[in-house]
DNA sequence: CGTCGCCCTAACCCTTCCCTTAGGTCGCGT
DNA sequence: ACGCGACCTAAGGGAAGGGTTAGGGCGACG
């Protein structure tokens, strides 16, 4: 005796979705090429699932339409990205036969900004016909992704071994972190700064700063900086840049701003324990079974062309090549 | 007579997502409670619609599992979006009664990067509770998904009115387009650079270069510019800072580069037609019954407030607003 | 006030999903 | 060689999707 939970349907979805588009039932149908009812019914279904009208006519009589409710301005897009999801999974799959071998390379915000897209470029250059897709995540979700099978390869943190997915978690690059502000910030020059001046100042961060289990936002959690400090930045270019302009301390990958730094534009601080050395990883799942393009990406980070593309401050990628990295969500 | 086509369906997905992330067809069966021929099952007729095993036995035996194939590997992550998407829409309509009222903003890169931060803010410090949606997007598909209801205001370029659909956009904010490079470069300092001579130079651009709709673009596309000389970077701000090293040139927004400028580290070249004077657009779809909230920020980016932040170069946040923008692609 | 356009509902049918139980195949370990 | 674990296939049945035709509000317009 089970209870059958009647699950939403990709055919209504795409009503659904077309509907909104088109503001019309009746143009729906025809667009289909179905009666009006059928449209109507799928509608209805839908509804009734997720309790709310989701469309509502706007003014009934002659050249009347429909009109989006506040939940279904919400549900519209995320339907329509399932519809199209449905569509690339077919396209994946028809063409997965004699393509490219497929790489899923996740990492933090600022890995991906700085030395992915070099360090990417640079194994295509060397591999051949390799497809590659870049993802940004959190530290938290980065962990996830790989033992969800969602990623290929980790760029950041040292990420440990779960109890029962093994994970193959190897030193990559050694960097080391540093606080730069502006030679004029009140900071500049002095040395041994205490912990509790620090937590009083501004700080400018780019998205990693907002994850609390990277590098840098543990280091700001640790140094208990009021929220109301911290200012996020899209990207760590433009909380260097700020910093330069002495609106406050930026925690900065030194090699990174070594040019700024020599040029004057920015100045290390003193703090105490700093540089910091730390490590970004590369993490995969230690599976003997994994796809050989894992083995062959993660022999290629031991070669000197990998070192030399990490080094490169200049992190652009030719037009021809360019596709932006994408957000990743943790996907349940 | 109608064919049927079998349509995937959400509940085949989520086995597959299962299975593939268990390693196990038994333990997905147990763990959705159910028996262990439907798991099977339903992964056949996956398979049969997608024509590929997806998943197959990694050495039969006691203790083998299920491994991706190729093109399983592909779908896994699309299939495992689709659904947490359907999760989403749920909740989605569960919380939105009471919910604050939700506007979708969608923006060329440049604008996401330098202005929409702060002016967003500043719109949800006035307008109180308001959940704010960012999207990144080229300027093809941003017309696109006004179009189709899948984006509230578009920040851009300006966009023509289409036949059946009238958008209303309206001038936002007048910018200058200008080129700078290093100090150093061969061309600072020269009056009146003929087209033919900055064709044959390193160009340093957002992504938005990469957009040949976008005003960056299109430039780039007059000047017939080599696609080898063109280097895209993940955001402007590393691209400017490619500038001041002296890698080549770099379209840049006059206000948002001028403290560079100002400092030295930047210098404006003197091409005959700069500074350009371009105009940002904001666009909306031109219903009357559009949603009252975009009336609401249209009538907020003509206040002073809103001038003010965006003419901040600094495109800061705080912590505890922060939300990553998010790479939209065209949903059809 | 009738008519028209648009959307919704009702009744009915066929097809598909998705569950079950029962039996088959393959490879490993003892 | 036998059992065993793990996956697959076969057959049956209840629930739901998705299609059709027929008919019922409702507002706008002549």
């Amino acid at each position: 005796m089970r209870s059958y939970d009647r699950p939403v349907t990709l055919a209504q979805l795409k009503v659904f979705v077309l509907v909104a588009r088109l503001g019309s039932v009746k143009a729906t149908a025809t667009a289909l090429g179905v009666s009006e009812p059928a449209v109507s019914q799928a509608l209805a279904a839908l509804r009734m699932h997720l309790g709310d009208p989701l469309l509502i006519k706007s003014g009934s009589g002659t050249g009347s339409g429909m009109e989006l409710t506040d939940a279904g301005r919400r549900v519209v897009g995320i339907a329509s990205q399932m519809v199209t999801l449905a569509n690339e999974a077919e396209a994946a799959v028809r063409h997965s036969h004699g393509a490219p071998e497929l790489l899923r390379v996740v990492a933090t915000s600022m890995i991906a900004e700085s030395i992915a897209p070099s360090l990417l470029l640079a194994f295509t250059a060397r591999a051949g016909k390799v497809e590659l897709t870049l993802g940004v995540s959190s530290t938290e979700e980065i962990e996830a992704l790989l033992h969800e099978r969602l990623a290929d390869v980790a760029l950041g943190p040292r990420i440990s071994s779960s109890e029962d997915v093994p994970l193959d978690s190897e030193a990559l690059l050694r960097y080391r972190l540093v606080f730069v502000a502006a030679p004029g910030h009140a900071l500049a020059g002095r040395v041994g700064v205490a912990p509790v001046v620090l937590s009083a100042q501004d700080w400018l961060v780019d998205p990693s700063g907002a994850d609390s289990a990277s590098d840098i936002g543990k280091i700001i959690l640790r140094l208990q900086v009021p929220t109301d400090r911290v200012h996020v930045f899209p990207n760590a270019a433009a909380a260097y840049a700020a910093a330069a302009r002495g609106d406050g301390i930026a925690p900065a990958v030194d090699h990174l701003v070594a040019t700024d730094v020599d040029k004057g534009d920015l100045v290390r601080l003193g703090v105490a324990d700093t540089p910091l050395s730390l490590l970004w990883h590369v993490t995969s799942r230690a599976d003997d079974r994994r796809p050989a393009i894992v083995g062959r990406f993660r022999r290629f980070l031991t070669t000197p062309d990998a070192m030399q593309a990490m080094h490169r401050v200049d992190g652009s990628v030719p037009v021809t090549r360019f596709r932006p990295p994408v957000h990743v969500t943790i996907w349940s």
